[in-house]
DNA sequence: TCATGTGAAGCAGTTCACAGCG
DNA sequence: CGCTGTGAACTGCTTCACATGA
């Protein structure tokens, strides 16, 4: 996944003895991305898992079933706690919560799509979207004929009854699918529409701010990529 | 996601320069993918200074406008071979048009969509996926209230066509848009097929082997990153 | 005994600082 | 002079190796 912001550092996070970690002291963020992007691979694998009705898991089994590392894992958890038994591995269910808990999927958060093009509409459908912790509640568009249409469980509005309709709904995620030249502008009304976290699938590296977490997810970029691999193989 | 790929391979591309660099000696890939990905946003930067009409860049100027980093832009390019003049910048379009070398993106690659969802639906309509280098051929699905149905440019057909139909059509590269559970199949098939490169939406971590590169791209987890971060605020 | 949790080592990616050249 | 190109320093992520404890 390409990284294109970078978390900021502050707090040194020795690893002592104690049994004082991260999140018991209630210290945030030197975490970085890619470790709590793989707490969201730990997660998937864990409720696979759990579907099975398979009750513990080793580190290693883990590792071997999902393609992971079993060290890090075992790292990746420390920072937060500790989560296992010694000879023995996790239990899935408790780990699953704890993940659930540390990535914060125990309420609901409320998602608003600004562009209601191909992707906007397609996210405003995906069932990821709409299902467990997330909920697209909003849906905004200029083009007049998209008005008033309803796409999967919202209806579109203006791009002018932005601010005010997510200030209502409350959402403090958004979902960014504008052309590119569109989207500074529509990062400004996000802002004061008190949104908190932004994915940009517009094709501009949008920077994140302490007030606004931006990832930028751009599809090009990855086929490019792919395209790149193709004619440099291994 | 743990990137581990590395070993050597052969490329024949001729230089520009004096020094010898990696497209000169014809050795390929110690590259990483987070180097290739910042190769396509340079690109993305300069197609937008080129419609602007500039015709020299600098990296500290490119940098500035498009959040980058300057030394990193030199370092990233000097991978490659030597594209600045010194005391004066870059040319926009000549170094615009040697990233496009670089990136493969002077030919047309062909684009199989597996999966004719919400995702792979909005795929294939995307204009990014049918514009310039890439275009989509063919899309498959199992429902038959699909099957030929007319999608983007495609006209949807059975998986059970899919290894003939994408050997017929000459994809190398293909987007996986299925459902966890049937991922692992719609890979083997495509394997047969002789796919290259794949573009995974399916919220399972695939595997790349030398034959086949794949890029994992599940959207779930980008959410969830920003909501760990809503509650681990900075 | 077995697998976790963790300092220490190793490696990759980024930034610094400046030599070299137009 | 200014900006590129680049070794060297640095930061941070990953892997190793083992002490620790159920």
């Amino acid at each position: 996944m390409p990284p294109h912001q970078q978390p900021p550092g502050s707090q040194g996070s020795e690893g002592s003895r104690s049994r004082a970690t991260r999140a018991e002291t209630g210290q945030a963020s030197t975490v970085s991305p890619l470790t709590v992007n793989r707490l969201s691979v730990y997660l998937r694998s864990l409720r696979q898992l759990r579907e099975q009705g398979i009750e513990k898991v080793s580190s290693q089994q883990l590792a071997r079933r999902f393609n992971l590392s079993s060290t890090q894992i075992r790292k990746d958890l420390a920072l937060f706690g500790e989560f296992g038994t010694r000879g023995v591995g996790y239990d899935v269910l408790e780990l699953a919560e704890h993940l659930e808990k540390l990535l914060a999927l125990g309420r609901v958060h409320r998602l608003a799509i600004v562009g209601m093009g191909n992707v906007g509409t397609a996210l405003a459908r995906f069932p990821a979207f709409n299902s467990g912790s997330f909920q697209v509640v909003a849906g905004f568009d200029n083009d007049p004929s998209k008005i008033g249409r309803r796409i999967g469980p919202i209806v579109v509005r203006p791009t002018s009854e932005l601010v005010t309709s997510i200030r209502e709904s409350g959402a403090k995620i958004a979902i960014l699918a504008v052309p590119a030249d569109a989207a500074p502008a529509a990062l400004d009304a996000l802002h004061r529409a008190g949104v908190r976290a932004v994915l940009n699938f517009a094709p501009v590296t949008l920077p994140s701010t302490s007030r606004c977490r931006i990832k930028n997810v751009d599809l090009r970029i990855h086929l490019e990529e792919l395209s790149f691999f193709l004619d440099h193989p291994e």
